[in-house]
DNA sequence: ATCTGAATTAGAATAATTCTAATTAGTATT
DNA sequence: AATACTAATTAGAATTATTCTAATTCAGAT
């Protein structure tokens, strides 16, 4: 496996799977066995920021039973209890994210990574105007260019 | 129609038929009939950031014979060309924006209409930590609320 | 042990988009 | 103006990610 330990800023930390069952009660779900593999995949996985499918296919690994549809519910539960972002970028397939942490997402175009950038974006501050009697709630930001291997590689040729 | 000027900060004004081929053309592309009317349709619906399906039935209106297939090669075209941006936010069909200034998107949660914030992002001013080796030559901030019409409604029940 | 509602499952259905192969239109060349 | 050549358009099939449906299983409360 390629090292993108360089380019990930934040990962959350691996968790036992206890933890992850404590983490997915708290947020106010019922652990099955099924949402602690898709959690705990997630967790282990987070800097490749898995597509549904990547995920069942990691899933199936630990609890072969498990079935697609089953994967897309939790991973709407974990989303809707706010222990998972959504990442999308162009069309293509949601990308899946466990850093709660306030951050950006960066695409590589050479080779498809994403990273997670932290900070915050206040909407007054961020460069953008907004108009009078807008209430912005969520932002979220996407940037997009070139990755420090990837940047390497080209100097080379 | 509902009152949306409001919400809608910068739009690009309104073009007869020769403009619009003259900016196909000055683009690099040739100005067939299909593409003027999608240029077109879009030039004038800017503000509802339509999607490919919206602008399939509004182009049918003025030249019936138009497939769906050439609603997407045109589009594809014009975003390849620098004359529109796709949108993306959530799942949802992508939507196509001619403002080629730079500018945020805003999602109302309430009605669903997206709004034009204009500004610019500098990746390193605008709340995210770049780490160092990162080349970002795009940026695109999206954020979600509530616009004034909605906001209104919701303070008058 | 039984009930009840939530979670899971397989597979069908949907929606947006892309692909394919055939036709048509535009432009350049004789 | 006819010809040739390439790009654009078309209808419809195919693909992909996702959502829906109905039946089954599971977990916790009674």
């Amino acid at each position: 496996m390629k090292d993108v330990k360089a380019r990930t800023v934040f990962v959350p930390p691996h968790r036992e799977r206890g933890a992850v069952d404590a983490c997915i009660a708290e947020a106010g779900l019922r652990p099955t066995a099924q949402r602690s593999v898709v959690y705990g995949v997630l967790l282990n996985h987070a800097k490749e920021h898995p597509t549904a499918d990547e995920i069942f296919m990691q899933a199936k690994v630990e609890k072969p039973e498990i079935s697609m549809a089953t994967v897309y519910n939790c991973l709407d539960a974990l989303v809707k209890h706010h222990l998972v972002k959504q990442v999308h970028l162009d069309r293509a397939a949601t990308r899946y994210c466990p850093n709660m942490h306030e951050h950006a997402h960066f695409l590589c175009e050479e080779c498809g990574e994403v990273s997670d950038f932290e900070g915050t974006a206040k909407p007054r501050t961020s460069g953008f105007k907004v108009p009078k009697g807008f209430q912005v709630t969520q932002t979220e930001m996407n940037m997009r260019g070139v990755c420090p291997d990837c940047a390497k590689q080209e100097a080379t040729r």
